[in-house]
DNA sequence: TTGTATGCGTTATCAA
DNA sequence: TTGATAACGCATACAA
């Protein structure tokens, strides 16, 4: 069966051509879907490449075109399951074509971060990079890029691109919704484990709870916003920073799921009981949140769809599918009600 | 600064060549450390290709060796931690090289695994693969890959290729100082959750914990393993069983955290204390371990450590280590004690 | 519509 | 110890 192919594919286009009676070229035309192309010769030589299992060398090819066929995915992410995840709707976007994936995660507080990332595009030749938040956020690393004449995709919680360049999540009305849901069950003392300085997210989210807070009217002091890390030890420190306050919140927004596990755990620690006491919203929909005693109400966002997205945007101009116009550039969230939530006690 | 490469390193070894008064070869061969060479000659050429800031093009090498600088990363495994761990040690060990890791995600259930594995390798000319569990422990795919002429290194719960070809964890020890844990806080009747058939890991904590049961002279019924699929829903499954038996189990070994999550909740469900009534422990030490209440006791193995390993091994050959001699192959797992163990409730 | 000659940047062969 | 020249497999002018 596979023993042919197995050992070496040593076809070469030569192979290919001599076996079809036409020249290199025409065959290289075939690969390339020259539309130039005698109907009968192109039905031929495609046979001769099925029934061989041809398939051109990408180095090759790589070499020849000045450009590889690979898609570089640059992060600097402490969230696992958000890079997984992406990395998961990428590659199904990926399946089946030419293409790969090469990883590349990167340490933000280096320095040296731009010039790695240049390097690595420029020297692999890549095809195009898709960048992951927070790093997508840096506008000169966009610039950069773009210089460097290497196609990118950023991923991100806001618009801050052109269409053909970002692939964004809408969190501000996202998180306003989950709000929403908080005071539509009589909670107004509500609680905010903003994210860290410097990411878009963090701001994207403190605006959405802010907004849903206005628009029913409440006005909370500052002290009811507490900073986070987007870590689940932030959570906790944040949570005791907001327990102190009395009168206490009766529900806490925290910017990830993370830190909503850390919130969940502090309560316990004080014996407040989960949602009877407090409500408790996240975000991401990590698969924590259902691991956790009660599984936590949270915000979810399409990562691997939008990773899909991101790569569809990316190799739609070599497929010809005139792929950036049509593929969506904002997905919605959605919240995902468990059992995190109740209306607030009595008292 | 980085302002000449940023835009193009459109440097040829031609361009070396010229500028050092040499041939082409020569510069050729101090790239890839020839040893016949001139010291004076060989200075020079690496001080102009310093100076200039040259990097060989990986395309054309990729080319003319027939062979891409790529290690391949496949696996089929739910584990997003797991996965993402092994990713960070692998380019750990790729980092200041000419190796670029690409992952290659694949469906164990679609039949045409192989042929799918293969067909990458071959195609891409990837310089070697890294295999993960339970993929990994395929000895048809590994031979297939030698056949291939595709170095490879495979990740395991036990040695089961040659020292070159593989890394691993002792998995059975690991899980036998666990259960021998359990015994020494007083526990008799200790329940399993084994993994899923097929899983070498599975068979190995099975028989790790079977072992420590034997050494102590305890003797228990085959209802005191519980089949899993090493999914959190499963571990909620089998605890039920084991909280039927009567008299249950006063501790239970879970074969990975995830399945001693679905402990942890079901026990909750019923209304039995952690770990006053029942003790658990783990297998992973994945971040849910300390997310959860009570924080878990597990078995932590070293999975950057073994990608890192592993990666040695593949590319020590190229580097001129003799890595894979020296690389470990055997990597030890340790108790990690939390607070989920307690001895067994007076009754 | 198809073929010929040439280039892409590197390594390998073999002679000097 | 070095260098001229031919691969490597494919794509792009430019002809035919």
């Amino acid at each position: 069966m596979a023993k042919d192919d197995s050992a070496a594919p040593k076809l070469t286009i030569n192979d290919i051509a001599r076996l079809a009676g036409v020249s290199k070229k025409t065959v290289s035309r075939v690969i390339n879907r020259s539309p130039l192309l005698n109907r009968e010769t192109r039905d031929r030589v495609e046979k001769i490449i099925l029934d061989t299992g041809y398939v051109p060398n990408p180095q090759a090819r790589a070499l020849a075109l000045g450009r590889n066929f690979l898609i570089g995915l640059v992060y600097d992410n402490p969230n696992a399951q958000m890079v997984l995840s992406m990395q998961r709707g990428i590659l199904e976007a990926l399946r089946g074509t030419e293409f790969e994936l090469v990883v590349r995660p990167v340490d933000r507080g280096s320095g040296a971060v731009m010039d790695d990332i240049l390097g690595f595009v420029i020297r692999q030749r890549l095809f195009g990079v898709i960048v992951l938040p927070p790093l997508s956020e840096s506008d000169a690393l966009a610039q950069l890029l773009d210089e460097a004449g290497c196609r990118y995709v950023r991923m991100g919680s806001a618009l801050l691109d052109d269409n053909e360049h970002m692939v964004a999540s809408n969190d501000r009305e996202a998180v306003a919704d989950a709000v929403r849901h908080l005071i539509a069950q009589g909670h107004q003392r509500i609680g905010l484990i903003a994210g860290p300085h410097g990411f878009r997210s963090a701001k994207e989210r403190r605006e959405g709870f802010e907004m849903a807070l206005s628009e029913a009217g409440i006005s909370l002091p500052r002290s009811f916003i507490a900073d986070g890390e987007y870590t689940f030890e932030s959570g906790i420190a944040a949570s005791e920073n907001l327990f102190a306050l009395s009168p206490p919140p009766t529900a806490i927004f925290a910017s990830n799921d993370e830190m909503a596990a850390g919130v969940l755990y502090a309560a316990r620690l004080r014996g407040i009981d989960v949602p009877e006491q407090l409500s408790i919203i996240g975000f991401d929909d990590t698969p924590l949140t259902t691991r956790v005693w009660p599984p936590l109400t949270t915000v979810r966002w399409p990562i691997a769809a939008m990773g899909r997205s991101a790569a569809l945007k990316l190799i739609g101009t070599a497929v010809g599918d005139q792929g950036e116009a049509s593929e969506p550039s904002l997905f919605s969230s959605t919240l995902i009600r468990r059992s995190s939530v109740a209306p607030p006690p009595a008292s």
